[in-house]
DNA sequence: TGTACATCAGTGAACGCGCGTTCACTGATGTAC
DNA sequence: TGTACATCAGTGAACGCGCGTTCACTGATGTAC
């Protein structure tokens, strides 16, 4: 049956948080529409009045979770709840490491990106690119230079990517991953 | 029909080598056994002789993939063709990007070995460590603590993992995440 | 405002397809005598 | 050394299964008069 267009709206942004959440942990092409749709609620019929694809699915995915991870970040700074430096300081922190779903894509979604359509990966570049106009916005603690916001950023998602890989195989090397790049940013 | 022992064995290795080029670029959960095999010059039927599961192949492509880039150096260090610095610096470079099948493992299979069981995540925290002693070892030129050598190596992971994912959405970050990456090395 | 009809979000059965895996078969290789 | 038999790497048809996608259907919502 129909239902309202705002419902309607909302099931469909209902649907991208799963996805975003999924997919973060489990990767974009181990999550299948049937187990998406109904993790949202609905049966995976409907999938379709939404998307055109699969594919088209996962560049709004990309789109959506830098969306929303910038917009919590942005509001926390407008708000005073912290700074840059401090979401930098706690992006490399077990806490991050064991909570994929709810963190940021830079850290979850870049290998599945490379692999994915030119969309894609252009909603990656611009959400990167959002962040990297964040942290040199905080010119006051930080003042990195672009080049060194880059570099900062590199390490952050290099350490967080390696010690999620060895977490499981060898927990005391994961957490000295994070340890040191922790210990490396003197923000 | 039977073929030798020897034959055997090298036609396991050959598997090995052509599952470590096709997962570092296409990941291991989209090159499907007939693929794999085809790609090594066999018939699908004849891939569990060699490995009991799809799982088992892949905790043992990461090991072997580990295995022959750690060769690969540690024979050129001992023919004086490269030092390590070198090699670091040559890490964040287009080359090495636009590569992925002939480069480290380190950079292009975590994600996916992050989804994979205990003994595969094994098998790349002792690659790393390899990797960490590797580098501390080379003490006359650069002479880095562990901490700074796992903090450098996070960096160029995640420099060459970011600028792969942008790499068709937005070729000229791409390349100025390589070279704010190479440039931060100042080894 | 009320009525008649088109629209379309969500349902669930059905589709073709490729996946990982199994298996009967082949015949050269390895082994026991 | 020769013979007889067991072994097993590689082949290719076949399996069940879950995938992405389609489609006829439902009925509340939106729209035209």
């Amino acid at each position: 049956m129909r239902i309202k267009k705002e419902a309607a709206e909302e099931n469909k942004r209902n649907i991208l948080e799963t996805a975003s959440k999924l997919f973060k942990t489990q990767g974009a092409e181990n999550v299948s529409v049937g187990d998406l749709m109904k993790a949202a609620g609905f049966t995976h019929g409907g999938f379709y009045n939404h998307f055109e694809s699969k594919a088209d699915l996962t560049s709004q995915v990309v789109r959506y979770a830098f969306k929303r991870a910038l917009c919590e970040i942005e509001s926390g700074l407008r708000q005073g709840k912290h700074s840059v430096a401090e979401r930098l300081t706690s992006y490399c922190t077990s806490e991050h490491r064991d909570d994929p779903d709810g963190g940021c894509p830079t850290g979850s979604l870049p290998v599945d990106v490379a692999r994915l359509p030119k969309e894609s990966q252009k909603a990656f570049a611009d959400g990167l690119e959002r962040y990297l106009v964040l942290i040199q916005g905080d010119t006051t603690r930080l003042d990195l230079s672009r080049k060194d916001a880059i570099a900062t950023l590199s390490m952050l998602v290099g350490g967080i990517i390696l010690s999620r890989a060895v977490r499981n195989g060898d927990p005391s090397l994961s957490d000295e991953i994070l340890r040191s790049v922790h210990d490396n940013l003197d923000l």
